[in-house]
DNA sequence: TATTGTTATACTCTATAACTATA
DNA sequence: TATAGTTATAGAGTATAACAATA
């Protein structure tokens, strides 16, 4: 029995069933996990993501990185700004073209970047775990990567 | 072949295996979808998330609807205010505690609703095609479930 | 005292325009 | 002219504290 008088009868869409409310609730319960466990190494998913990519392929530019993780070149350089700070990650003016930055993990960049990813092993141990098992993050990906096909996405 | 000279060999996950990448790049292409298909009727998510509750279950107060969505209740007020001054929906003062404000539908918010709905249809449709069939939009669901579950979730 | 709605405020993300130095 | 990086700024979204009216 509902709260009115006269209930109208609208076609809603069951809010459970709603492919965008689901994800979005999905994803922050994922975030939310992601910032707790590196809340002691003080590292924000963006943080995280360049990291890795420098520390995959040292010396792209700036703006590749900042692309291919769909940042805004504007936003990148406050990030880079911190990274640099904490003494993580440096940028070398590029020697062919003299505008460009390439950017590298500094020695302590490289050490971080290896409790960073023993710390993420944990995080994502646990995603997994409550997704079933590694074959159901795989059929996760795979769906998720069907929503994403088509896209400019960021890599491969 | 990389473009450093001593490869250093982090463990690094691979990004496209990664759920909470994943997912965040799923849900703002779901989202950037919604946001065009509402543009021309100025609707928003949280926005469409509210109107569609008031339909359902017309009465509940502010912060029911504010807690069901996950939305503060401080934040909430500058939402209704708008839907208020587009004369979709309205605030009347609770008979019983005359602190509170039940929320309804107003004639005209009962016809937009109406085209929302359908508006929605195109739009879901359009992501279930993408994920490959309603079967699939399903097993979709059930795996962002899991990860779910054990949330204080909004409604259920 | 506690709660509902509200205001004010602040912090993060994201987006755009315009500047500089190089090309 | 165009591009890489930068600065400034503005808009969403989200978070907290404190207040008035009411319980």
């Amino acid at each position: 029995m509902t709260k009115t008088a006269k209930p109208a009868n609208f076609n809603l869409p069951e809010r459970e069933t709603i492919i965008g409310y689901k994800l979005r609730r999905a994803q922050l319960l994922v975030f939310q996990d992601f910032l707790h466990t590196f809340a002691r190494m003080k590292l924000r998913p963006a943080e995280f993501s360049v990291l890795a990519m420098i520390a995959r392929t040292p010396g792209l530019k700036q703006t590749e990185i900042a692309e291919a993780l769909g940042i805004k070149r504007a936003n990148f350089v406050a990030l880079m700004d911190g990274l640099e700070a904490r003494g993580l990650a440096d940028r070398r003016k590029g020697d062919i073209d003299r505008r460009s930055h390439s950017l590298h993990l500094t020695p302590e960049g490289e050490r971080f970047v290896r409790k960073m990813v023993a710390t993420w092993n944990e995080h994502e141990k646990r995603m997994i775990e409550r997704l079933g098992g590694p074959e159901d993050r795989d059929r996760l990906i795979e769906l998720l990567d069907r929503l994403l096909a088509g896209e400019p996405s960021a890599d491969e």
